[in-house]
DNA sequence: GTCATTTCAGAGGTCATTAGTCGGAAATGT
DNA sequence: ACATTTCCGACTAATGACCTCTGAAATGAC
Protein backbone atom coordinates (compact mmCIF):
# COMPACT_ATOMS: atom_id res chain seq x y z
CA UNK A 1 0.00 0.00 0.00
CA UNK A 2 2.40 2.89 -1.04
CA UNK A 3 3.17 5.24 -3.59
CA UNK A 4 6.85 5.49 -5.24
CA UNK A 5 8.75 8.22 -5.69
CA UNK A 6 7.81 8.27 -8.73
CA UNK A 7 4.49 9.83 -8.29
CA UNK A 8 6.12 11.69 -4.84
CA UNK A 9 8.85 13.20 -6.80
CA UNK A 10 6.26 14.12 -9.35
CA UNK A 11 3.70 15.97 -7.52
CA UNK A 12 7.16 17.71 -5.93
CA UNK A 13 7.84 19.24 -9.42
CA UNK A 14 4.31 19.47 -10.34
CA UNK A 15 3.89 21.55 -6.74
CA UNK A 16 6.89 23.75 -7.60
CA UNK A 17 5.69 24.41 -11.37
CA UNK A 18 2.55 25.37 -9.62
CA UNK A 19 4.44 28.21 -7.44
CA UNK A 20 5.98 29.93 -10.53
CA UNK A 21 2.95 29.26 -13.13
CA UNK A 22 2.76 32.42 -15.23
CA UNK A 23 6.30 33.01 -14.64
CA UNK A 24 8.16 31.46 -17.97
CA UNK A 25 9.84 28.13 -17.96
CA UNK A 26 11.31 26.56 -15.07
CA UNK A 27 14.84 24.66 -15.23
CA UNK A 28 14.86 21.30 -14.07
CA UNK A 29 18.04 22.00 -12.58
CA UNK A 30 16.57 24.63 -10.12
CA UNK A 31 13.38 22.49 -9.21
CA UNK A 32 15.88 19.30 -8.74
CA UNK A 33 18.16 21.99 -6.43
CA UNK A 34 15.05 23.67 -4.69
CA UNK A 35 14.21 20.01 -3.30
CA UNK A 36 17.14 18.34 -3.13
CA UNK A 37 16.72 14.97 -6.02
CA UNK A 38 18.93 13.92 -8.21
CA UNK A 39 18.23 15.99 -11.71
CA UNK A 40 18.75 12.93 -13.78
CA UNK A 41 16.04 11.19 -12.02
CA UNK A 42 13.55 13.89 -12.31
CA UNK A 43 14.46 13.98 -16.04
CA UNK A 44 12.57 10.41 -16.55
CA UNK A 45 9.51 11.33 -14.81
CA UNK A 46 9.10 14.80 -16.70
CA UNK A 47 8.91 12.88 -19.61
CA UNK A 48 5.96 10.68 -19.23
CA UNK A 49 4.19 13.76 -17.32
CA UNK A 50 5.05 16.23 -20.90
CA UNK A 51 3.51 13.04 -22.86
CA UNK A 52 0.44 12.81 -21.00
CA UNK A 53 -0.46 16.79 -21.20
CA UNK A 54 -0.16 18.08 -18.22
CA UNK A 55 3.35 20.03 -18.39
CA UNK A 56 5.21 21.86 -21.56
CA UNK A 57 9.16 22.29 -22.05
CA UNK A 58 10.73 24.88 -23.79
CA UNK A 59 14.05 23.91 -25.09
CA UNK A 60 17.42 25.36 -25.17
CA UNK A 61 18.63 27.78 -22.97
CA UNK A 62 16.64 29.62 -20.53
CA UNK A 63 14.16 26.83 -21.50
CA UNK A 64 12.48 24.70 -19.18
CA UNK A 65 8.97 23.57 -17.62
CA UNK A 66 5.66 24.79 -17.33
CA UNK A 67 2.02 23.64 -16.64
CA UNK A 68 0.22 23.68 -19.45
CA UNK A 69 -3.17 24.54 -17.33
CA UNK A 70 -3.26 26.95 -14.00
CA UNK A 71 -2.71 24.71 -11.14
CA UNK A 72 -6.31 24.03 -10.02
CA UNK A 73 -7.39 22.35 -13.20
CA UNK A 74 -4.86 19.64 -12.11
CA UNK A 75 -4.88 17.34 -9.32
CA UNK A 76 -2.93 15.30 -7.43
CA UNK A 77 -4.64 12.51 -8.95
CA UNK A 78 -3.45 13.29 -12.37
CA UNK A 79 -0.28 13.66 -11.60
CA UNK A 80 -0.48 9.95 -9.96
CA UNK A 81 -2.17 8.32 -12.57
CA UNK A 82 0.40 9.60 -14.72
CA UNK A 83 3.39 8.26 -12.57
CA UNK A 84 2.06 5.68 -10.85
CA UNK A 85 -0.92 4.22 -13.47
CA UNK A 86 -4.53 3.31 -12.32
CA UNK A 87 -5.29 4.16 -8.59
CA UNK A 88 -6.14 0.63 -7.44
CA UNK A 89 -4.75 -1.71 -4.30
CA UNK A 90 -4.89 -4.90 -6.28
CA UNK A 91 -4.49 -5.91 -9.91
CA UNK A 92 -7.41 -7.60 -11.50
CA UNK A 93 -10.03 -6.34 -8.97
CA UNK A 94 -12.50 -8.58 -11.47
CA UNK A 95 -10.98 -12.01 -10.78
CA UNK A 96 -11.11 -11.30 -6.74
CA UNK A 97 -14.36 -13.13 -5.29
CA UNK A 98 -16.78 -10.76 -4.48
CA UNK A 99 -16.64 -10.03 -0.94
CA UNK A 100 -12.79 -8.89 -1.75
CA UNK A 101 -13.55 -7.28 -4.82
CA UNK A 102 -16.07 -4.95 -2.59
CA UNK A 103 -13.30 -4.43 -0.23
CA UNK A 104 -10.87 -3.27 -3.14
CA UNK A 105 -13.38 -1.19 -4.56
CA UNK A 106 -14.28 0.76 -1.51
CA UNK A 107 -10.50 1.47 -1.01
CA UNK A 108 -10.00 2.65 -4.22
CA UNK A 109 -12.61 4.99 -4.57
CA UNK A 110 -11.65 6.61 -0.99
CA UNK A 111 -8.60 7.15 -2.46
CA UNK A 112 -9.44 8.37 -5.40
CA UNK A 113 -11.81 10.98 -3.32
CA UNK A 114 -8.99 12.46 -1.55
CA UNK A 115 -6.64 12.47 -4.88
CA UNK A 116 -9.36 13.53 -7.19
CA UNK A 117 -10.43 16.51 -5.00
CA UNK A 118 -7.25 17.71 -4.12
CA UNK A 119 -5.77 20.05 -6.73
CA UNK A 120 -1.89 21.13 -7.25
CA UNK A 121 -2.88 25.02 -6.34
CA UNK A 122 -4.24 23.22 -2.82
CA UNK A 123 -1.05 22.03 -2.49
CA UNK A 124 1.32 24.47 -3.92
CA UNK A 125 -1.22 27.17 -1.58
CA UNK A 126 -0.91 25.20 1.94
CA UNK A 127 -0.13 26.64 4.60
CA UNK A 128 -0.51 24.78 8.23
CA UNK A 129 -2.35 27.83 9.81
CA UNK A 130 -5.53 27.23 6.70
CA UNK A 131 -5.39 23.47 7.22
CA UNK A 132 -8.64 21.94 7.51
CA UNK A 133 -10.37 19.77 9.65
CA UNK A 134 -7.99 21.01 12.40
CA UNK A 135 -5.34 19.32 11.50
CA UNK A 136 -2.24 20.17 13.38
CA UNK A 137 1.80 18.91 12.50
CA UNK A 138 4.27 19.21 14.53
CA UNK A 139 7.40 18.03 13.22
CA UNK B 1 -0.50 1.74 -4.39
CA UNK B 2 -1.19 -1.98 -4.09
CA UNK B 3 -1.88 -4.60 -1.81
CA UNK B 4 0.39 -7.53 -2.37
CA UNK B 5 -0.89 -11.27 -2.07
CA UNK B 6 0.38 -11.97 1.19
CA UNK B 7 -2.74 -9.32 2.32
CA UNK B 8 -4.76 -10.78 -0.04
CA UNK B 9 -4.14 -14.18 0.46
CA UNK B 10 -4.23 -13.93 4.54
CA UNK B 11 -7.51 -12.08 3.88
CA UNK B 12 -8.48 -15.23 1.92
CA UNK B 13 -7.27 -17.69 5.05
CA UNK B 14 -9.41 -15.66 7.75
CA UNK B 15 -11.84 -15.65 5.20
CA UNK B 16 -12.03 -19.64 5.43
CA UNK B 17 -11.16 -19.62 9.07
CA UNK B 18 -14.25 -17.33 9.71
CA UNK B 19 -17.12 -19.33 7.41
CA UNK B 20 -15.57 -22.43 9.58
CA UNK B 21 -15.38 -20.18 13.19
CA UNK B 22 -16.66 -23.30 15.51
CA UNK B 23 -16.28 -26.34 13.92
CA UNK B 24 -12.36 -27.44 14.85
CA UNK B 25 -9.35 -26.75 13.10
CA UNK B 26 -9.19 -26.78 9.57
CA UNK B 27 -5.75 -27.96 7.56
CA UNK B 28 -4.03 -25.77 5.66
CA UNK B 29 -4.53 -28.00 2.96
CA UNK B 30 -8.07 -27.51 2.87
CA UNK B 31 -7.81 -23.94 2.35
CA UNK B 32 -5.25 -24.14 -0.09
CA UNK B 33 -7.59 -26.60 -2.32
CA UNK B 34 -10.75 -23.91 -1.59
CA UNK B 35 -9.07 -21.02 -3.37
CA UNK B 36 -6.32 -22.90 -5.79
CA UNK B 37 -3.67 -21.11 -3.77
CA UNK B 38 -0.57 -22.94 -2.87
CA UNK B 39 -0.17 -24.42 0.13
CA UNK B 40 3.79 -23.90 1.08
CA UNK B 41 3.35 -20.38 0.04
CA UNK B 42 0.60 -20.03 2.31
CA UNK B 43 2.55 -21.00 5.27
CA UNK B 44 4.54 -18.58 5.53
CA UNK B 45 1.51 -15.95 5.99
CA UNK B 46 0.27 -18.23 8.36
CA UNK B 47 3.05 -17.78 11.00
CA UNK B 48 2.40 -14.45 10.98
CA UNK B 49 -1.05 -14.49 11.75
CA UNK B 50 -0.34 -17.04 14.41
CA UNK B 51 2.54 -14.96 16.02
CA UNK B 52 0.01 -12.09 15.98
CA UNK B 53 -2.59 -14.22 18.26
CA UNK B 54 -4.95 -13.30 14.93
CA UNK B 55 -5.28 -17.23 14.57
CA UNK B 56 -4.36 -20.31 17.03
CA UNK B 57 -3.12 -23.88 15.35
CA UNK B 58 -3.78 -27.51 16.11
CA UNK B 59 -0.58 -29.77 15.18
CA UNK B 60 -0.62 -33.34 13.79
CA UNK B 61 -3.67 -35.38 12.49
CA UNK B 62 -6.30 -33.82 12.18
CA UNK B 63 -4.79 -30.56 13.22
CA UNK B 64 -5.45 -26.77 11.58
CA UNK B 65 -5.70 -23.74 12.29
CA UNK B 66 -9.28 -21.54 13.99
CA UNK B 67 -9.10 -18.15 14.84
CA UNK B 68 -9.07 -16.85 18.16
CA UNK B 69 -11.92 -15.05 18.40
CA UNK B 70 -15.58 -14.61 16.86
CA UNK B 71 -15.50 -13.57 13.34
CA UNK B 72 -17.23 -9.92 14.11
CA UNK B 73 -14.11 -9.17 16.39
CA UNK B 74 -11.68 -9.18 13.28
CA UNK B 75 -11.31 -6.62 11.11
CA UNK B 76 -9.31 -6.67 7.51
CA UNK B 77 -7.16 -3.97 8.93
CA UNK B 78 -6.11 -6.50 11.76
CA UNK B 79 -5.14 -8.62 9.12
CA UNK B 80 -3.56 -6.22 6.52
CA UNK B 81 -1.48 -4.83 9.24
CA UNK B 82 0.22 -8.03 9.96
CA UNK B 83 0.78 -8.85 6.60
CA UNK B 84 1.56 -5.66 4.93
CA UNK B 85 3.08 -3.93 7.69
CA UNK B 86 1.39 -0.57 8.91
CA UNK B 87 -1.15 1.06 6.57
CA UNK B 88 0.71 3.87 5.03
CA UNK B 89 0.80 5.05 1.51
CA UNK B 90 4.47 6.31 1.49
CA UNK B 91 6.92 5.85 4.55
CA UNK B 92 8.52 8.19 6.70
CA UNK B 93 5.96 10.42 6.14
CA UNK B 94 7.34 13.01 8.71
CA UNK B 95 10.40 13.60 6.09
CA UNK B 96 7.95 14.92 3.65
CA UNK B 97 6.69 18.41 2.91
CA UNK B 98 3.80 19.92 4.74
CA UNK B 99 1.38 20.04 2.00
CA UNK B 100 2.42 15.90 0.99
CA UNK B 101 2.58 15.62 4.85
CA UNK B 102 -1.55 16.50 4.83
CA UNK B 103 -2.21 14.40 1.41
CA UNK B 104 -0.74 11.40 2.34
CA UNK B 105 -2.48 11.04 5.69
CA UNK B 106 -5.77 11.52 4.39
CA UNK B 107 -5.45 8.89 2.02
CA UNK B 108 -3.85 6.94 5.09
CA UNK B 109 -7.10 7.81 7.06
CA UNK B 110 -9.36 6.88 4.24
CA UNK B 111 -7.99 3.41 3.34
CA UNK B 112 -7.63 2.78 7.11
CA UNK B 113 -11.27 4.02 8.21
CA UNK B 114 -12.55 1.38 5.21
CA UNK B 115 -9.90 -1.39 6.84
CA UNK B 116 -11.10 -0.88 9.78
CA UNK B 117 -15.05 -1.01 9.49
CA UNK B 118 -14.93 -3.99 7.91
CA UNK B 119 -14.95 -7.19 9.21
CA UNK B 120 -13.74 -10.70 8.49
CA UNK B 121 -17.56 -11.56 9.18
CA UNK B 122 -19.08 -8.78 6.74
CA UNK B 123 -16.57 -10.36 4.21
CA UNK B 124 -17.40 -14.35 5.64
CA UNK B 125 -21.01 -13.53 5.33
CA UNK B 126 -21.45 -11.35 2.14
CA UNK B 127 -23.60 -12.10 -0.43
CA UNK B 128 -24.54 -9.89 -3.51
CA UNK B 129 -28.18 -8.71 -2.95
CA UNK B 130 -27.54 -7.73 0.57
CA UNK B 131 -24.70 -5.35 -0.91
CA UNK B 132 -24.65 -2.08 0.33
CA UNK B 133 -25.11 1.40 -1.65
CA UNK B 134 -26.44 0.18 -4.31
CA UNK B 135 -23.17 -1.88 -5.19
CA UNK B 136 -23.43 -4.01 -7.99
CA UNK B 137 -20.93 -6.53 -10.08
CA UNK B 138 -21.67 -8.46 -13.08
CA UNK B 139 -18.94 -10.86 -14.26
C1' DG C 1 4.74 -48.41 17.99
C1' DT C 2 4.10 -47.32 13.49
C1' DC C 3 2.14 -44.39 10.21
C1' DA C 4 -0.25 -40.78 7.89
C1' DT C 5 -1.28 -36.17 8.70
C1' DT C 6 -0.32 -31.85 9.96
C1' DT C 7 2.20 -27.71 11.80
C1' DC C 8 6.69 -25.33 12.03
C1' DA C 9 11.10 -23.21 10.59
C1' DG C 10 14.11 -21.65 7.44
C1' DA C 11 16.76 -21.63 3.21
C1' DG C 12 16.77 -20.78 -1.54
C1' DG C 13 15.41 -19.13 -6.23
C1' DT C 14 13.35 -16.36 -9.98
C1' DC C 15 11.56 -12.35 -11.66
C1' DA C 16 9.88 -7.58 -11.82
C1' DT C 17 10.18 -3.18 -9.91
C1' DT C 18 12.45 0.63 -7.80
C1' DA C 19 15.53 4.05 -7.80
C1' DG C 20 18.52 5.63 -9.68
C1' DT C 21 23.24 6.76 -13.10
C1' DC C 22 25.45 7.80 -17.41
C1' DG C 23 26.53 9.35 -22.16
C1' DG C 24 25.46 11.80 -25.81
C1' DA C 25 22.41 14.12 -29.28
C1' DA C 26 19.52 18.06 -30.45
C1' DA C 27 17.58 22.63 -29.68
C1' DT C 28 18.04 27.47 -28.60
C1' DG C 29 19.03 32.04 -26.54
C1' DT C 30 23.25 35.18 -26.03
C1' DA D 1 30.66 29.58 -31.15
C1' DC D 2 29.04 28.52 -26.64
C1' DA D 3 26.64 27.66 -22.50
C1' DT D 4 22.36 25.98 -21.25
C1' DT D 5 18.77 23.13 -21.48
C1' DT D 6 15.62 19.37 -23.06
C1' DC D 7 15.47 14.71 -24.93
C1' DC D 8 16.40 9.75 -25.40
C1' DG D 9 17.84 5.33 -24.39
C1' DA D 10 20.75 2.13 -22.22
C1' DC D 11 22.57 0.40 -18.07
C1' DT D 12 22.91 -1.17 -13.09
C1' DA D 13 22.45 -2.29 -8.19
C1' DA D 14 19.37 -3.30 -4.63
C1' DT D 15 15.10 -4.57 -3.08
C1' DG D 16 10.84 -6.87 -2.73
C1' DA D 17 7.28 -10.09 -4.52
C1' DC D 18 6.11 -14.51 -4.97
C1' DC D 19 6.93 -18.43 -4.69
C1' DT D 20 9.39 -23.73 -3.97
C1' DC D 21 11.76 -27.13 -1.30
C1' DT D 22 13.58 -29.76 2.57
C1' DG D 23 13.23 -31.54 6.75
C1' DA D 24 12.01 -31.65 11.65
C1' DA D 25 8.53 -32.18 15.22
C1' DA D 26 3.91 -33.02 17.00
C1' DT D 27 -0.19 -35.81 17.30
C1' DG D 28 -4.24 -38.73 16.50
C1' DA D 29 -5.69 -43.32 14.49
C1' DC D 30 -4.83 -48.11 14.01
Amino acid sequence: MRISTKGRYGLTIMIDLAKQFGEGPVPLRQIAADNKLSEAYLEQLVSPLRNSGLIKSVRGAHGGYMLTKPPHLISAGDVIRVLEGPIQPVEGIENEAPPQRELWSRIRDAVKTVLDTTSIEDLASYNEESSPDGYMYYI
